[in-house]
DNA sequence: TTGCACGCTGTAATCGATTACTGGCAGGCT
DNA sequence: AGCCTGCCAGTAATCGATTACAGCGTGCAA
């Protein structure tokens, strides 16, 4: 293992300039060049742990998610890595179960590891975070709005909400049943809002029946369907607010009948077809998905831009806390400043 | 922040003292008890930082992946993960997109900053783990076989092979044909060639013209059946050697003509349809799998396995290398030797 | 009683990079 | 000339935990 000492001493300098040379400090040409023939010369890397200890912090940020097996969350890891990496930070993986034990767990882990920084998806509206930002650490929150001072990093959610059930309002339906996440969490009541607001806008009402408020996991979306087929009237359509909610129905529906219909008049041999439309993808459907009205959203522009404001904290920015908004558009990353709530 | 040695003057004894408590070494029952009191009342954590300079390796594993949003090895993580953390080790992330220079690169960095350890899913059959294990870090392959002398868990691929082929010809079909990933591969190999062996077991042929070496992407699978469907006369039956293929080989049948058949009895109104075999889950499968013949596979007792044997590494295990078979009966994660190659 | 061995504890060195502080030198000003 | 300022480089302190080494006390044997 070459030290910062071997470079020094093949430099012809102290080992003092041979630091300010690679963290670009004014230092006399002649002597910087020198130590860059050395260090090429030794293949010389600093030691990460002992710069972690003396800058008393690392280059490491946690990436604590409810669950790393959804495909939505692996994708912001991904947005999340890419940008880290480009400036030198490794991520480390946390996965909570959704579980706000085994958040407090991680978000302790990150603080007694002196990670940079933490990119968290909370479990719930009141993450542990603020004793790591007493402490000076950086913490960027996306997906789930809490009321903590600090960066955000969210979507739509309201007009996630409207631009489904009106897709599924174009193709002609009418009754629109909502399958959403847990009352606890600002995705799914935000979701569930724009979809109420978009029955309205058409002059429909949105009937307490047709919204069930079940969990945001496959299970979830398969027995709503049950629940739905038993209301009477019973909807025409459905939609699910987040990716697997919509892998639960599709599945349910698959069971029943055959899968989802295109428009009102498709009625399948096997009874009367639901229209779907799902907030999210389906990178993983086996079937056809033409016939789902989809509400794409971009993740991994999502982990970017959060892995973005957390990189602008750890070098320093003070600035007051963001709360910015993911564009979804067609795939870009763009983002947009939040508006005034 | 509280240090090792505000621990020791509220117990009123060295810091070396307080060291050894911690870790363990024999110390006066009455002076460990004293450390003990002093830990709680200050409610001091060790810092990994310093700990890792001094030990000269850090807490912390590095699992490098071809492609975390594979569910695969979304899963292969979570069992890395689960018995990591159980150790007190943490996990970092890295993506290779199946490419050898950045695995190289993660490889490189997992060195620098002196990881304990690192659990690798290779790209290729010459990972550049010489290096590592010469310096002697504990690293173990998974998934794919290579010739390198270091422990490694795979499942046994050809076995998986011949048991997909066989639940296809156990259904009735006969001209059953094979999507597996690129030549390359350990396991695209060796599952084709289970595939050929149940063939052959079953007095049929095993014509080259329906084995396609695709990816092990979707679009692989995708653009297989485009490729089987030309063949005459074509298969009647397909099997996915992994999930993604197989995900693709569904979405392209259910884009043709309403998805997998059963049996060969049952023709489709569009057309013939295709039996269908996959090896591994379809956890976000979006229609029905019970017409398709699942072998599944058991991705998180892989990466729990993994995770054992490099932590007996780490712990100083000087063993002969390990070439263990993943069992995946049942979703348990026993594990067998190999069988001698 | 003296000597030796053993076991526990404390002091201080150590891991490797960063950086506060000090000192030297050059150039400009009075 | 004498003084001050500013720039640059080197020395040594520092981050916090671990551990080699030394010292001390106790107990047993001669």
């Amino acid at each position: 293992m070459t030290r910062i000492v071997d470079v020094a001493r093949r430099a012809g300098v102290s080992t003092a300039t041979v630091s300010r040379v690679l963290n670009g400090k004014s230092v006399r040409p002649a002597l910087a060049a020198a130590v860059h023939d050395a260090v090429a010369e030794l293949g010389y890397t600093p030691d990460r742990t002992a710069r972690s200890l003396r800058r008393r912090h690392s280059e490491t940020v946690a990436l604590v998610l409810p669950d790393v097996e959804n495909p939505f969350f692996t994708a912001v890891a991904r947005g999340v890595e890419d940008a880290a990496l480009a400036a030198g930070y490794s991520v480390v993986l946390c996965n909570t179960d959704d579980r706000a034990d085994k958040e407090d767990l991680y978000l302790t882990v990150a603080d007694v590891e002196n990670m940079a920084g933490v990119v968290l998806a909370p479990a719930d509206a009141h993450p542990a975070i603020d004793r790591l930002v007493e402490r000076g650490r950086s913490v960027v929150v996306i997906d789930r709005r809490v009321a903590h001072d600090v960066d955000q990093v969210t979507f739509d959610n309201r007009a996630l909400g409207h631009r489904a059930a009106t897709a599924l309002l174009d193709r002609g339906f009418r009754r629109i049943a909502c399958v959403t996440g847990p009352a606890t969490t600002s995705t799914a009541v935000d979701r569930a809002e724009g979809w109420r607001a978009a029955l309205h806008d058409a002059g429909l009402a949105a009937d307490d029946d047709l919204l069930v408020h079940a969990n945001f996991r496959v299970d979830g979306g398969y027995d709503a369907i049950g629940t739905l087929l038993g209301r009477s009237p019973a909807p025409d359509a459905v939609v699910a607010t987040n990716n697997l909610a919509g892998v639960g129905v599709l599945r349910a529906l698959a069971d029943r009948h055959g899968g989802p219909v295109p428009a009102p008049a498709g009625d399948g041999p096997d009874g009367p077809g639901l229209g779907v439309g799902v907030i999210g993808d389906l990178p993983f459907a086996t079937s056809r998905t033409s016939d789902v009205a989809l509400v794409p959203l971009n993740p991994r522009g999502l982990g970017t831009t959060a892995a973005r404001l957390l990189l602008e904290r750890i070098a320093g920015s003070d600035a007051p806390a963001r709360h910015l908004v993911q564009e979804i558009g067609d795939g870009t990353d763009a983002v947009a400043p939040a508006r005034p709530a």
